[in-house]
DNA sequence: CTTGACCTTGTAGTATACTACAGGGTGTAG
DNA sequence: CTACACCCTGTAGTATACTACAAGGTCAAG
């Protein structure tokens, strides 16, 4: 069976029922089709579609910039050369992204550290993390 | 000279004038002291501070997880145990993020390579990069 | 063939994080 | 001592991303 009724669908992708009208309304999602009562009917895609939503969400990437994202592998990419330019500066973000994310862990690291050793830093290390 | 005015720690820090009264008020901040007309002084801490805080949202944390990683450092951490568990708990989840990240760096490279052996991919790479 | 769980639409409300006034005081340069 | 740029407060408006109705239609069970 594969295609699903809102609340089904809404369920199996972790969301509420008015997320999936409010993500159809923002072309984040392709607008399902309707069965004979005008009752919208999800394809697993969507599903799947919604479910990266919801987890590059809670990595901090916005709506606009998720839709960025999709957007890269589903559209009529043209232009090979203009693709691959949008998709390396998307690598650069997100590795630049991992790194800043790794000096955070390093602070909070080294704040757990300095409290086995029963020391009291002098200065907080989570400050400096993001310095230039 | 180590004090600032507000619209000089605005630009100090990257931000605008409203957004450190705001910080101010969510508790982001530290009250500034005041001069003689109540004017405020922002010490070089506090935009330090800022810079912080606008780093970590642009890493996708919010105002509320920022201020946990700042309370992290600052406050009376009385508790060592204490301390260290919350810590650990938020090392955990930035390393979750980190490895998040890289899948979808993963699957984004992927694409520039399938793209520069001029292929079409058939299945989209990215919605697989934070399946479960 | 009624009941109740589901669906539809449009619209309004919420939380987060600013951002922009209005109305008034301050401080310094010429 | 008058501009004018800056500061103050309180309040209201914006963008993003939902979330919750209200009013009504659909459908499957009993």
């Amino acid at each position: 069976m594969p295609l699903l009724t809102t609340a089904k669908a809404a369920e199996e992708a972790g969301v509420g029922r008015e997320t999936l009208r409010f993500y159809e309304r923002e072309g984040l999602i392709e607008k399902p089709i309707r069965g004979n009562s005008g009752y919208r009917q999800y394809p697993p895609e969507t599903i799947a579609r919604v479910r990266f939503i919801r987890r590059a969400k809670e990595l901090g990437f916005t709506l606009n910039e998720i839709k960025d994202l999709l957007d890269l592998s589903d559209p009529p990419n043209a232009e090979c050369a203009q693709f691959r330019a949008h998709a390396k500066s998307k690598i650069e973000d997100i590795r630049s992204k991992i790194g800043k994310l790794r000096k955070v862990e390093r602070a909070l690291s080294s704040l757990v550290d300095t409290c086995e050793r029963s020391g009291t830093p002098r200065k907080c290390p989570i400050l400096d993390a993001l310095e230039d």
